[in-house]
DNA sequence: GTCTATAGCTAGATAGAC
DNA sequence: GTCTATCTAGCTATAGAC
């Protein structure tokens, strides 16, 4: 759980980044451990030796997933700064760790949806509950940001809870996108170009919101 | 096709709205057919009189629901009034249109995921071309309208397709996040009362951003 | 238009040799 | 720790009686 080895990978490690691979684009049911064992190279029984079954293994790749979005955005949501600063910085470590791994917006995303697809053990519920918890900790600590600037005065009076959704719509969804997002850019969601400007607009859109700045201000005229 | 009719609903229909739910639930590889024959009332092979395949019921269904959508949005884009009006109508009505048939959201977000799942056949192909045609044309009269409405300076020069990107995120995703949005808000999201404030909530963040507005600021000051 | 029966396949998981 | 062999159960789809 803990090692940041830069040793060849384990079997394990092997398995699962195949697994997240694929459950990121076919889903937890659409994916069979035959394939998963394939393309790991190994026998489809030896799957078995390191995980007790196939919801074990998702599980796993949902864990790590989520504690690789969470080393990024922890420490900037402990930082200074004002808020706004401070939601700035999240919002750009937020992408950054979506744009660096395209599996993670998607499997994010999937685990919303798929919780009836997993088997109703107790392993399996504890673990699941494990991932909640995770998840749970890091939009707390992005709501209690929103709260504090709201009552600080630095963001306008707002619904936290609304504003988050819209932030993970605005962040989780667009990376999310696939086919349809690299066929309304032109080109893949997480070209350098595209992310770059994703954050740029994002945080233009949180700063600003869409409607012109009102007419009387002489200084912001259109381009 | 076209028939609106109130008369009681066919096997089709039946097998339609049964399937509907089902892969709102679990995505098509997750649902089988036995399931949809037991809710329908039906025997499983009295399905492939009526479809030729699992995939075309999946597609028969994405195409309703994104016809339903439509319907909502389609006379709202057509229709008069600034482009942030506009824009404040489209937003509500297609909210509205999520929030009526609860596995709207989830359908249209999965439909971008699952497409690897789909056998390859040309029929299929046809079928989802069908559908990607469809929903490309919503999006498209979505995007003229952010064009439009940055062009003539009634909104902030901004990418269109980041802020439709935006919108979808803001949308699409808050409908399809159910557990999780059922915990954060205490309530269905598909609730009265948090529709009602979804609407509000978006139209706010559009119209202003979430900064507070610049305190004193002598007018036109770049935040 | 619905049914029973079944073909042909793949799934997740286990047993036990090496 | 990996393998082969196998189990049971599920799947989509078809054939053909009623």
């Amino acid at each position: 759980m803990t090692e940041a080895s830069a040793s060849p990978p384990s079997s394990r490690e092997k398995i699962l980044d195949v697994a997240e691979a694929l459950f990121a684009r076919r889903g937890y049911a659409g994916v069979g451990l035959r394939e998963v064992a394939e393309e790991a190279g190994l026998g489809k029984s030896s799957l078995f030796h390191h995980f007790r079954s196939k919801a074990e293994i998702y599980l796993a790749v949902l864990a790590r997933v989520l504690e690789r979005v969470n080393e990024r955005v922890a420490p900037i949501l402990a930082s200074g700064g004002s808020h706004l600063e401070r939601l700035d910085r999240v919002l750009d470590s937020l992408i950054d760790s979506l744009a660096e791994h395209p599996t993670t917006a998607r499997l994010l995303l999937r685990s919303l949806f798929e919780d009836d697809d997993l088997p109703d053990t107790d392993d399996v519920k504890r673990a699941a509950e494990e991932i909640d918890r995770s998840l749970a900790a890091i939009l707390d600590r992005m709501l209690r940001l929103l709260r504090d600037g709201i009552e600080a005065g630095s963001f306008r009076p707002a619904s936290a809870r609304h504003t988050l959704q819209t932030l993970i719509g605005a962040t989780v969804y667009h990376f999310a996108s696939g086919e349809l997002g690299e066929a309304l850019f032109g080109r893949p969601v997480f070209s350098a170009e595209t992310v770059r400007r994703r954050k740029e607009e994002i945080k233009n859109l949180v700063h600003s919101g869409l409607a012109a700045a009102p007419v009387a201000a002489p200084a912001g005229g259109r381009p």
